[in-house]
DNA sequence: ATCCGGACCTGGTCGC
DNA sequence: TGCGACCAGGTCCGGA
């Protein structure tokens, strides 16, 4: 499910809530997600104080005073849900089933955070005190950050021959996008996905950074992009995809103004891209 | 080294 | 209505 815009937004929700909090209580009803779950988990976040609530790529963090962190990845269905003694304020949608609720934390004021992910493609792991968490090492720089920039995209695609569209959701080149945003970003800058990443001329890289940024933006004011599984943390859905321009849209009218293209899906890699023609060369 | 396809797992949708 | 095929926002790993 999540690309960056989506975890930014569980992330803020969750935020009020856990950071400064300490966890009473922590429960893992089952050994593993996609891998096992650390045997300690909940041996370390009983008692543990959350200092702060950070994200990295589409990973969120809790750091977790004199105990190192806590790192999870909502894989393809992963959600946070939040509720509160306040009832009301927090309703749970019926759709999404108890029998996946992997893993509770009760804070001290009474607020239950619930990991739920139905696929199990999501982790939950420990960063000890000072180390970094092998799946972190490797990240490319942050999109919004002032580290993304043209020269430094440039030089990560210099020499690659696979398409720009595999080369933008490879982690270690550009880190937090993911299917929905790559196509949105290349059909903005006027990119074909097809094109070698190696073949992307430098004005184009300061347009593809420079979209990138913005759709993240938007998408992020938006509360993310709701399809079938993403909910912001206090459950509210997230409208962005009324946004899309290419995504999901096989067929439609290319929506930049005077292109009169078609909205074209084709796989690369085995997933789904989605462009105009016309307009992305 | 680079790149691609398969694997992981469940559930929703679509066509027959 | 029921059933099987196919698809899905991610990413690790093995083999070419």
């Amino acid at each position: 499910m999540p690309e960056l815009p989506e975890v930014e937004t569980v992330r803020r929700g969750l935020q009020p809530y856990l950071e400064g909090r300490v966890i009473a209580r922590a429960e893992a009803r089952r050994p593993d997600l996609r891998w096992p779950l650390p045997p300690d988990l909940v041996q370390v976040l009983t008692g543990a104080r959350v200092t702060r609530l950070l994200r990295r790529s589409k990973y969120i963090l809790a750091e977790l005073e004199d105990r190192g962190s806590l790192l999870l990845h909502l894989g393809m269905s992963g959600r946070m849900l939040i509720e509160g003694e306040t009832q009301g304020e927090f309703h749970r949608d019926p759709a999404i089933l108890p029998r996946h609720d992997h893993v509770v934390l009760w804070t001290d004021q009474g607020t239950r955070i619930t990991f739920n992910d139905a696929r199990r493609f999501g982790m939950v792991d420990l960063v000890a005190p000072g180390a970094t968490h092998p799946l972190l090492a490797h990240l490319g720089p942050e999109p919004l950050s002032e580290a993304f920039t043209p020269e430094a995209l440039g030089r990560a695609f210099a020499g690659r021959r696979m398409p720009v569209k595999a080369a933008l959701l490879d982690q270690r080149i550009v880190a937090g996008l993911g299917n929905i945003y790559v196509s949105e970003a290349l059909h903005r800058a006027g990119i074909d996905p097809r094109r070698l990443a190696g073949a992307v001329a430098a004005p184009e890289l300061v347009a593809l950074v420079g979209h990138v940024r913005a759709v993240l933006e938007e998408a992020i004011a938006a509360g993310g992009s709701s399809l079938r599984d993403h909910r912001q943390a206090t459950g509210e859905l997230g409208y962005f995809q009324h946004a899309f321009r290419v995504y999901d849209r096989e067929g439609a009218p290319c929506p930049r103004p005077g292109c009169g293209g078609t909205v074209q899906r084709i796989v690369q890699s085995g997933r789904s891209s989605y462009f105009c023609p016309l307009c992305q060369g």
